[in-house]
DNA sequence: GGAATATAATTGACATATCAACAATTGATA
DNA sequence: TATCAATTGTTGATATGTCAATTATATTCC
């Protein structure tokens, strides 16, 4: 089972994140958060319901992330107009600098992740990521 | 933050793991259970302590699956010779053949997921992805 | 041998993902 | 318009990962 490429996969994602925890509790941010905070950052003011599509992540998960986000100060909700039911949440001043502290730190690691790798090995892999990602979501259905 | 290499890798993991899912409640496993049987069936009866290490996973979290799993009748502990703190764990005959099920499995979702790549490129990105493992391991400091 | 140290397993608390169920609001249709 | 259906958010249960602390056993050193 060592090299199937699932392991492999595996092995990449979590070994990137294993780097990256260090910095999630300088910041006091729980380990899915920041994706939410990069997302507000660039997009703007939105409902939970976008994150959990863009995402593809439950959207309870959204919700529980979103509350502890609030509470730590990081991001701020606002009602929407003419919407009783959602409200659109933003980053406030605190949550953009773990955002920006977030970024910087993320680069360090992906330099050190793709030390070695020449700039079209480095296209050719992120070209592999999305094409996989491709195959998976356009076959539907069970995988024959 | 689309594009980093960071999202990338999340997406492929993530997507991956969306399609496993469903195979996971027709066997009766949980989301990280596989992994412990596959590396069961290959490397015979071990302890706790190996699967954290291989994995790279907090003893805490084997210490829970193996628990389910043995609740659920996946796998046998028996105690070790000359050890009265470290039991041994092995695949049962319904261990073995959840295992089976699950490689059958995951072998056609990496076949779904490298739909259209070459052996050339196949190979390429297993050595890309060993590479980012062996990157993020070795510098073992901060990343510069 | 016995004390100090190290190792393995266990347990508790928390975060985040899953699914399921429910509530409230919005939209669509008869 | 009034009812039914769909959407959004919320809450509970469970699994698995994190870290911290504890217990029991092994090992090392004096």
């Amino acid at each position: 089972m060592e090299r199937t490429f699932q392991m492999l996969l595996y092995r990449a994602f979590h070994a990137q994140r294993s780097r990256l925890q260090p910095c999630l509790r300088e910041l006091g941010l729980g380990p899915g958060q920041p994706k939410l905070l990069s997302y507000l950052s660039t997009h703007g003011p939105c409902r939970q319901r976008e994150l959990a599509d863009y995402f593809e992540i439950d959207p309870a998960a959204v919700y529980r992330m979103l509350d502890a986000l609030e509470k730590g100060g990081f991001v701020s909700r606002q009602p929407e107009e003419g919407s009783r039911r959602c409200d659109l949440f933003s980053l406030t001043t605190l949550g953009q600098a773990a955002t920006a502290a977030w970024k910087r730190r993320s680069k360090e690691v992906e330099e050190l992740a793709l030390t070695g790798f020449s700039p079209e090995e480095r296209a050719q892999f992120s070209d592999f990521l999305q094409r996989v990602s491709r195959n998976l979501h356009t076959g539907e259905g069970e995988p024959s």
